[in-house]
DNA sequence: TAGATTGTTAATCGATTAACAATC
DNA sequence: TAGATTGTTAATCGATTAACAATC
């Protein structure tokens, strides 16, 4: 079944990391043309929207199967069905959240997530004061009753906003209930078992992305025209 | 001044992007090796900690100079000077936020921030409701006083979290301001002057690449033995 | 048909890794 | 000195782009 005729290309393994960020590009893209009205779009299009190349669209979405017309482009609607089909938010996700501190709250209070894909179930924290309470609906309950949660809810991922000095144990703990992807909003890097998929947003870490261009590739003007007399 | 000693090396445009986030990933590393009091690392050490290999770390440092000591390795404080130098967090940047809601108010909350180089010094909103209350010791102005909070603060980066359907506005504020680094946490493109750097993060893009891992890479354990024979 | 745009192959480009002389 | 580890060059690997036949 599936389509095996390739070559020895065991599936999917081969897609690069990459193209699975520039899908999700893709998606939040075409959703956009979509509310504004738009029916079919085309490689060149999308890419001038992305900042991408019109061969880099067609070649990403190639991996997963011919979902153009030539001649015509892409059919707005058909091609979100079928990247949120790669993508696997044709269903809602159960999500359940570790540590409901500062951002812990905004993540709960920001429910937009669930008509994307996503659903935040439970909410668990390592403060027993918290215990009970309950946030934008969601009771939140001890980290020790993960493993139960996990079956109630039939959860596969979790997002971590615990501080940094808990993270990797909380990290441990929500793997060993059974989840295997983690979104991680701490200041560590997680150490875990290759089977769990990770990613990581590191707010200091976005921050030194601009600190170092503002630095390194924004001289204070007059180094503009000093340093580098022309360019040819 | 400077290091313009080597070949034709235009100072520091060669640094590709990836080296760059790396770069932080080494300091966040260093830094906690610090706080273990360890006082000497390695490539190897560094690599091991971080998933790389050692020759990519050499290179990565490299790319700005001679940190090491052949047949000792690097000293971390002095490579977390050097580093925090290299990004620019050697000093703080004064930061505004723009949009209070959920997730502004969090992250004026998250002050920890400071300390890492980087502090809000202003946040702005659209709201007017919002106008000269005070959060965590921030009041909350017009976005129409941003050109003044610019040049009151000397404000060089900013950080958005303006609703989806504000941003491409908001962002365009901002940059008429004077400002020339964005932090973007709505899910849009946000199209802009090239001079102008913009990080992203969108936490649904985030979670959509842990979607992608569990419905792809993930087989139901059924497939797992059938589709490989084996492997070698 | 003429014009447009796809999917794909081959060519280019860039980034990672391996290997090793130089150094402490 | 022997052992360890750097900085760097050359080899490998992978990803992006250009080009074009196939298609509508």
């Amino acid at each position: 079944m599936s389509k095996s005729k390739d070559k020895n290309k065991p599936t999917s393994d081969a897609v690069p990391k990459a193209v699975v960020s520039r899908l999700s590009l893709y998606l939040r893209e075409l959703q956009r043309l979509q509310r504004d009205g738009v029916v079919t779009t085309s490689s060149t299009q999308l890419g001038q929207l992305l900042g991408f190349t019109d061969a880099q669209v067609r070649k990403d979405l190639a991996h997963f199967g011919h979902f153009g017309y030539p001649g015509v482009g892409y059919r707005c609607s058909e091609l979100v069905s079928a990247v949120k089909q790669i993508i696997g938010t044709d269903h809602t996700w159960p999500v359940v959240l570790a540590g409901v501190g500062n951002l812990g709250r905004a993540l709960l209070g920001h429910r937009g997530f669930s008509h994307q894909g996503f659903d935040i179930v439970s909410a668990v924290d390592s403060d027993p004061d918290k215990y009970g309470k309950t946030l934008d609906g969601i009771e939140i309950r001890p980290i020790s009753e993960l493993p139960e949660i996990v079956l109630q809810y039939d959860v596969r991922l979790a997002i971590i906003a615990a501080p940094a000095s808990a993270a990797q144990e909380v990290a441990e703990r929500i793997v060993s209930a059974g989840i295997c992807g983690i979104l991680n909003f701490a200041p560590i890097t997680l150490h875990l078992p290759p089977e769990v998929a990770v990613s990581s947003v590191d707010l200091a870490i976005e921050m030194e992305q601009l600190s170092f261009a503002m630095t390194n590739l924004r001289p204070p003007n007059e180094l503009l025209s000093e340093e580098k007399p022309s360019d040819g």
